[in-house]
This record gives structure tokens, sequence and C-alpha cells, in this order.
DNA sequence: ATGAAAGCGCTAACAG
DNA sequence: CTGTTAGCGCTTTCAT
């Protein structure tokens, strides 16, 4: 009922804790013969390291927390899909948290991974999100943030991954005018600033290509 | 850049860190005085509990892992987004692993919440997933376990969430009767088990309303 | 090559 | 009402 303990082992074994734990990580100036008593002595219990006693000395948790307002949007399951295998296997936990794209509670959701005392946080910044004191002290604290998708909090200092949204609307619409098309319409999304930035890009287009953009194009 | 500690709260206020503690607990049998000059303090300091330290005391996490086979499967993430919100809600972190849908990798997968001292995982095991001595491990730990959606590992003594396929095709057959169509063709998906289930749902509905169907609704 | 001591930040169980 | 002691499971010196 109790999961085996660094000191169970090395109680069992007769040998010290320090052992053991030299044994697990790989700390060198270990007969190898207690080595693989402690090994197997592993094996046959099934032990694991505890992380959480392990995160408390090293004051490292090998996990990293992902804020995203919305799990339902596609987008944001694409991030998380792309991050996930990778941080797993560098050994690093994901703790998940959305907040709804609800600017308060997404204050109250950074909590969770700053309580955890993780060692990174990616965050998609929902809309009208005011925590740029919280996120002040998580970097003050050493905590690695970076921003995605959304480029709010201009006071706060850190990495973002971010879209150039009006290139997007460049693209599409030369694309479209490449292949011939003449009335191109642009229908956008809800979510204001990136749709806005489209937009711009697609109304720019007709003019930098110097094509006489019929007034019909923009309703 | 060193995050407050409960010491360091009592030592500015000159209280033991026992009384911190306390309020922090509400524990009661602390005077009203004391306990606004710790509730100020914090407030200044931007103290925040220790999830770790706390997790390895209590030998509670306050989170629970999700390991599933895929996110970028629409039906996981819906899971995911039922249980986040509600998790959190109570004060539960959610680790997320996906494994791939690779049995192999959903044993290391496991190895991620159980080294971290989850109070629960949910999981949906990959198809041929070898790893019921680690789920009996974990059980025995006193983890709670709850699989969902794959009716795997029959060993396992857990709760289970299943869709009862069958019933699903039989439902949907039975409507498209309802509904005077008279040749229905059934398309399985890749999920074999689940697909299979369905399948005999649909060859059964007709018999079962003693409808002769004809042979070219099979292929 | 191995171990003893101290501490990470916190809390339960008792004292005072 | 407040504080002391002990310990959660592990690792980092520093001895032996």
């Amino acid at each position: 009922m109790a999961r085996p303990t660094m000191r169970r082992i090395a109680g069992e074994l007769g040998v010290s804790v320090m052992t053991v734990s030299k044994v697990l990580n790989n700390h060198g100036d270990i007969s190898v013969a207690t080595r693989d008593r402690v090994l197997a002595k592993i094996e046959e219990l099934g032990y694991q390291r505890n992380a959480v006693a392990r995160s408390l000395t090293l004051r490292r948790s090998h996990t990293i927390g992902i804020v995203i307002p919305d799990l339902m949007h596609s987008f944001f399951v694409e991030v998380i899909g792309g991050i996930e295998p990778i941080a797993s296997a560098r050994g690093y936990g994901v703790l998940l948290c959305s907040s709804g794209e609800d600017g308060a509670k997404e204050r109250a959701e950074l909590e969770m991974p700053r309580s955890r005392q993780v060692d990174g946080i990616i965050l998609a910044s929902a809309h009208g999100a005011e925590d740029d004191d919280l996120l002040k002290q998580l970097i003050a604290v050493g905590t690695a943030l970076v921003m995605i998708d959304r480029d709010d909090h201009p006071q706060i200092e850190c990495h973002r991954v971010l879209t150039d949204d009006e290139r997007v609307g460049v693209l599409a619409t030369s694309h479209l005018l490449d292949l011939g098309r003449s009335a191109i319409a642009h229908i956008g999304g809800p979510s204001i600033a990136h749709s806005r930035r489209r937009e711009k890009g697609w109304r720019d287009t007709p003019k930098a290509r110097s094509i006489k953009a019929s007034s019909d194009w923009f309703v």
C-alpha cells in the first residue's frame, strides 16, 4: 500500500540512502557489486523516484504549464499537441490550464502552475487579462515565460511566438488574385485582433499590386 | 529572485511559521490581530503556498493525470475539455500525457503521473498496451484509476466510462429506418473495437425489428 | 567506495 | 492563542 522509497531500498540492502541515490543519479564512486544489488532491488520493488520530493530538493519541477483560453479551439489543441510530445520526451510534464477566454479567470489559472513551481509557462493570454503583476513576479522568480498567439501584455518582456496576420491576409488575397479571381471577399472571425490584421492585409493587397479594386470588394 | 516562503513571512512578522501555516489553513485559534498581520504580509509579498512542499507533507498532490492515445482526436479533446474545468475548480491540476496510440509508449507515459504522485489517473488506454502490472501497482498505492473509452485491461479492477457502441449502432439504424429509409450502409471507422460493435448493432437492427434486410445492405 | 548531517517548504501533533 | 518537535523523500556537501 505504501510506495517504496529509497529508505526502504537502502534498508533492505543494508546500505545507506545515499548509496541508492548515487546509483540512481549515476553519481560514480559506487562498486559494480552494490550498484547491481541496488538496481536489482529497484526492479524487484518497482521503485520509482518521487518527483515531488525531488522537486522540493532540486528546486526544479521538470514540469511546464500551458495556459490557453479555450480547449475547444483546434488551434490551441494543435499547439498542445506540438508541445506535449517534446516536453515528455525530455522528461517534462505538462500541466494544462484553460482560462475559458476569461481574463479574470486567467489570473486564477496562472496560480495553478505557479503554486506547483513549474519551470516554465506557455501562455496564450485571454483577451482583457490583467495579470501583468503576476507575470512579472513569475519572471522575477525565474519561471520561463513564453507568450503565444496573442500579442498582449506589452509591458512583459518575454519570448513570444506570434503569427504575422497581415501577411497572412496578403498571401491569401494574392493567391486568389494570381488565380485570376476578381472579387475577393473577407469574412472576419471573432478573434478581433487577428482578423483585423488579416483584413488589413486583404485591403492592402490590391493597392500594393496597383490593381484598381472595385469598391464592391469591400462590404 | 527567491519566492517568499512561510519562514520569510513569519520572520518579518516575528511569529512562528506555524502561525502562518494556521492562518493559511484557517486552522482557528489565531487572534484576529495576528491573522490580519499575516494576511497583510502575504498580500504584500505576493506569497503563495508551495504546492510541491505541501504535496510532500500531505501525501496528496491535488493533481490528476490524463493519459490519452491521441491529442489530435477530437473525442479526447472533448474529454479533456470536460475534465479540466471541473478539476481546476476543485483545486486539482491536470497533468496531460499522450501515448501516441502506442502501447509501449503508454507505459512510459504512465510513469509521468506516477512519479509526480498524482492522486488519480484517467486513462484511455492505447490498443495493445501491456501495463497491467503498472496499473495494478498504481491502484495498490492508492492512486484512483478510471479507464475511459477503451475496454481493455480486463484484469484491472477500476471504474470505467464506456460507450455502448452496439446500442449506438442500433439507435442510428433504427432512426434511419423510422425515417423510412430502406437501404442503410455502414461505414466502419479505424477504431476496430468500437466500429465492430456499432456494426453489430447495425446488422442486428433489421433482424430485431423483423424486417427482411435485403442482402445488398451488407457489403 | 560509502555514509552522516543538514535542509528544501510545509504541516500534524503536541506542548506551553 | 502561539510555538516546538519531527518528518514527508530526496540530494548536496563533507567526512570516513
